[in-house]
DNA sequence: CCGTATTTTGGATACGGTTGCGCAAAGCGG
DNA sequence: CCGCTTTGCGCAACCGTATCCAAAATACGG
């Protein structure tokens, strides 16, 4: 059990040479169409299949592409990671995981065994990263892309939606319902989604002449969220609006409003969210939020990375696709107000 | 740029043979401290480190574990996929993701791209297999582990629930709850896990004298399952009760009840699922169910890989973990029923 | 200080492919 | 039928590492 069938076996069999059955699993080599059929006869006969990991030693390229992500229990990281998988997968790629806490000191451990694995381009989801790495990786010609999460290092490519422009929607939004005390729960200030959604938001507030009336971090982390939105509603003046940083957080918040505080949403509370992930549709939350465009963001990414992989010198890129504001129950609507 | 540093490299800088660098790198190997140090100060100033794919050519040893998954938006699936690669991670092994729908061509075509990239070892979830290919695995010395499904060659591990014994509580605890018509969605009838449970469901009920009031089948799709569910309600003679075959469907079945149909859960219809996913506690849904045992399945499933992976000759295991009846707001509770 | 037992070390080979180079065979125009 | 171009194929070198084997270096006991 267990022999392995070389490219040497199907030669043999196939009455030729090492070379010539490589060429014929090589497309655009200089292969006869009648050998190409012996030696395709004898391959099928004998089962073989190249071997990606002796190919990838002298070519160069592994056809693998690390994923670096830091949890998957927020809905908007698998969805995107199947997109991801199964659009990689089309172009004769895969995906190999390294989960990564956003700890520093792990994420630049998980860096280095991507790099042994001889990866041919990283997407980071959900994690930040240190500089340093990311310039190794540079250095090592090995193309990352950024998702979800953009850094200031202008050399990295970033794709995420316009986060900046989604917090301001959602600040004109909750504005334009008539809220006059509007909070904000945040995820974790070291995400640059955080800063520009938040940004974006209180810019919006600004416009209108509004502050934010109060403010607590959760670190998208769900039970965090509850937490904090305990504290913040049971508090006096209660805000009359909420911006959940990310729909998986507000699904906690509308939890405690409406069943540990009995609170209903939308009379007493207009809570938004950002991401619009599947469950955000449903009708227990129907939750109005900014729609990360997932899609598109994936095809962006995959683009990228190919684009690069093509030719190395093609230069980094950002992108910030926007997403629609999706009118749900879970606010307000402001009278007359047309998506 | 991208200038690889090999173990010629830092033989060099340290000023002694290849084989000496290989051996620092060897766990086990005959080295003098006095070498060991001068390389690894070489290797560290060099920034080297052993480049994994060359090495498994060698030593026929790739550290990736094949995981071919069908979909990610049952939440139960993300769950087990992180604590999974975290478990395998942590033993120095990494997870290249394949998905695969169900159809027997698909899964085929990535079963053999699994085979070129040489993993050690694959984790089949939530797919159906040809046993023709699980045949060509094991002549490859490949441990196969199947995950949350089994099949009957028996040559195959497989790590499941108990899912005859839990569709089986279900039955007795919606009996025993006074419910007269009781109904069945169904997933997908080619997956051992539905035929398990629906036979302990079956069976649970035939025990008390009943038989199922009504059956359809959903394939573990979400907007099919509520087109069926529509029907099954809409009906004279409606169900009082309904075992949905996952969690996922069942969130379906709820939001059409509730929000289409205008019924109470659990005054109108109790509503059971399987798998206990996080969202099931919520209190949107509070949904009463079986927990499948992520955490123990995803360490009975690595430990099989890796006692196969340590000694070939292991026999294949089954597995099948007994989860709980987690009691919740969606059923009806029988007086005096003790969980 | 010597002979022997024990580490430690470097050289060679292997793993399973790809690819540049040179040559033989085939195609082709006149 | 000949000279020239094109194509197809085999040889050999190479990718980056692990490991066998023999030789060198060290340890040790007397």
């Amino acid at each position: 059990m267990g022999e392995k069938v070389t490219a040497l076996d199907v030669a043999e069999q196939a009455g030729v040479s090492r070379s010539a059955v490589s060429r014929v699993f090589t497309p655009g080599a200089s292969v006869s169409k009648r050998t190409a059929d012996k030696v395709r006869q004898a391959a099928d006969a004998l089962g073989y299949r190249p071997n990606v990991l002796a190919r990838s030693l002298i070519t160069g390229r592994s056809r693998i592409i690390g994923l670096v992500v830091a949890y998957l229990e927020n809905q908007f990281y698998p969805e995107a990671i199947e997109r991801l998988s199964r659009s990689l997968q089309e172009r004769g790629y895969h995906v190999l995981v390294f989960m990564a806490s956003n700890s520093g000191a792990e994420a630049d451990e998980v860096m280095e065994e991507l790099l042994d694995y001889q990866v041919d381009g990283i997407i980071v989801a959900s994690v930040g990263m240190s500089n340093d790495l990311t310039q190794r990786c540079e250095a090592a010609g090995i193309p990352i892309v950024l998702f979800n999460r953009a850094q200031d290092d202008d050399r990295l490519s970033a794709v995420t939606s316009d986060n900046y422009h989604g917090g301001r929607k959602l600040a004109e939004f909750l504005v334009a319902g008539g809220h006059s005390r509007i909070a904000h729960i945040a995820g974790w200030d070291g995400a640059s989604t955080q800063r520009d959604r938040e940004a974006g938001f209180v810019a919006g507030l600004k416009n209108a002449g509004q502050t934010l009336a109060a403010r607590a971090a959760a670190d998208f982390n769900f039970d965090k969220a509850k937490t904090v939105a305990r504290a913040m509603f049971q508090a006096k003046d209660r805000p009359d609006a909420v911006f959940v940083a990310n729909d998986h957080m507000a699904f906690a918040v509308m939890d405690v409003l409406r069943y540990e505080l009995a609170l209903s949403v939308p009379d007493d509370v207009s809570v938004v969210g950002y991401d619009d992930v599947t469950l955000s549709a449903w009708p227990s939350y129907d939750l109005t939020t900014v729609r990360q465009p997932a899609c598109r963001m994936v095809a962006a990414t995959v683009e990228i990375l190919m684009d690069r992989l093509a030719d190395p010198e093609t230069r980094p890129r950002r992108v910030a696709l926007d997403g629609p504001l999706i009118l749900r129950s879970s606010a307000r609507i402001p009278k007359g107000w047309t998506a």
